[in-house]
DNA sequence: CGATTTTGACCTGCGC
DNA sequence: GCGCAGGTCAAAATCG
């Protein structure tokens, strides 16, 4: 059903090249003003513990869901200790049409759930690359439904297959604004 | 035929 | 302790 797949051309906006603006996050909380949607959005990142949870994540898939005839006996998670790196979290904020950039990795949908304060769902897509853990999720202000908020998860350890636009160029430069509840003390302006 | 998407169910963490 | 919110997985369906 859905054809839509690449992305900036329709339009009525015949913009330049690529038309949408990158704007990064603001630490400062210059959004969060009386808004309640960016504000929740903000607070939540910097909240989190970033604990990592042992969920099943990567090792071995494990019966973390409860299959339907089955009933795992086994909780999901015990590993107790294992620390595993932490995640680096990368948020950016997109003005699109479409909630889905190319931004050159193949990505699978593996969930769609919807926020409270949004009214859009949020989407949850994982890199497909073997090794590559790699998670994205995309969310889009009701406030702004032009605005898209893109928070990356993890770091690509494969180089990208594909060569689209700039748009590689600048997501690679992207790397600035660190959402992390224990790591971020640089970086602290965006334009070092 | 394979890969990917879609939807529902289920689990975990936190708050109260 | 229960409820809410968020996050993830799994099976089925669909597209190419």
């Amino acid at each position: 059903m859905e054809n839509y797949h690449m992305l900036f051309g329709t339009t009525t906006q015949p913009s330049s090249s690529t038309s949408s603006s990158y704007n990064f996050m603001p630490t400062a909380g210059t959004t969060s003003s009386s808004l309640h949607g960016g504000g929740s959005f903000l607070a939540e990142l910097s909240n989190k513990d970033a604990a990592s949870p042992p969920v099943a994540g990567h090792g071995e898939s494990s019966a973390g869901g409860a299959a339907e005839a089955d009933r795992p006996t086994v909780p999901a998670g015990k590993r107790k200790g294992e620390k595993k790196e932490r995640r680096p979290r990368y948020a950016f904020q997109t003005r699109s049409e479409v909630d889905i950039l190319d931004d050159g990795y193949r990505w699978r949908k593996y969930g769609q759930k919807a926020v409270k304060n949004n009214r859009f769902p949020r989407s949850y897509y994982r890199c497909t690359h073997q090794g590559c853990n790699v998670k994205k999720q995309v969310q889009r202000l009701s406030r702004d439904e032009a605005v898209v908020v893109t928070t990356y998860e993890g770091t690509h350890t494969h180089a990208i297959e594909k060569s689209n636009d700039n748009f590689e160029h600048i997501l690679t430069q992207m790397h600035i604004y660190t959402a992390m509840g224990s790591n971020f003390s640089s970086s602290h302006n965006m334009f070092h």
